[in-house]
DNA sequence: ATAGCTGCAAATGCTTTGCAAGGCC
DNA sequence: GGCCTTGCAAAGCATTTGCAGCTAT
């Protein structure tokens, strides 16, 4: 699976320990298409393949895949935050009823005319949320 | 002020009393132009200017006066929201360094071709961020 | 061997809630 | 007077942290 050895080449890349705890997790995240967790979701799907995994060490690894560049951290909702399996440029559905998030297929929203950002600072990135209910 | 009345018709309407700490936290909101606040910044006003109201207050007050339509309430930090005194239609820049939410002045970015939500659903609103440092 | 990882439990930070006392109509 | 509001303190969640024990190289 070439995304499988992308994953152990960017954690080399990043001078992460390819354990077992980071194997599952990143088996779970890149080999079923574009995924949106939470690190509860995460939490318990390891459980439920009967990954032996903490919640704190589901944490701790979104956050380095994130900083290596393998995922997205999108907060749409106070008080929790999703990560998305596709880092590509696209945007989102969120469902306020059942607070799931979901990829705006195809073209998506197009955005013009991006303003340029305030002096002293660049853009990181640009966040689009069309939330539905 | 006729915003100032504006308040009390939407409290009115709302069938919300016009109490004494809720006018106070409308005046902080409204009598200075656009503002970006979350509950803590909100309330450490009102401490300064010597007004005497709980934090489980403003987080109340401040969701009252985003369902009366006086607010908008903004997600970009995961743990905490900001309330946006402009309700217009209108996008933000986030500085991550400092954590404060700002308008993009002018045109701001030009959002074509909103994408059909899912069946049975319908678009309550479209929250662009863009991050920057 | 040793530097890095994991898991647990405690701590944190923001927000919400329960309920008695107080204020508005 | 009666119902709405407030304030306090406690509870609730998601997330982070400290640290002893485990693991990959």
């Amino acid at each position: 699976m070439g995304r499988y050895s992308l994953v152990l080449d960017r954690l080399r890349a990043m001078g992460l320990r390819p354990t077992r705890q980071r194997l599952a997790l990143a088996k779970l995240l890149f080999d079923g298409g574009d995924r949106h967790v939470t690190a509860d979701i995460l939490h318990g799907e390891a459980m439920e393949n009967h990954v032996r995994v903490s919640l704190a060490t589901v944490y701790n690894t979104l956050h380095q895949f994130t900083e290596a560049g393998l995922l997205r951290e999108i907060v749409v909702d106070s008080g929790r935050s999703f990560f998305d399996s596709n880092t590509s440029d696209h945007q989102h559905f969120f469902h306020e009823r059942t607070r799931q998030l979901v990829d705006i297929a195809g073209e998506g929203v197009q955005v013009r005319d991006l303003p340029a950002p305030p002096v002293g600072t660049e853009i990181q990135g640009v966040d689009i949320i069309v939330r539905v209910s």
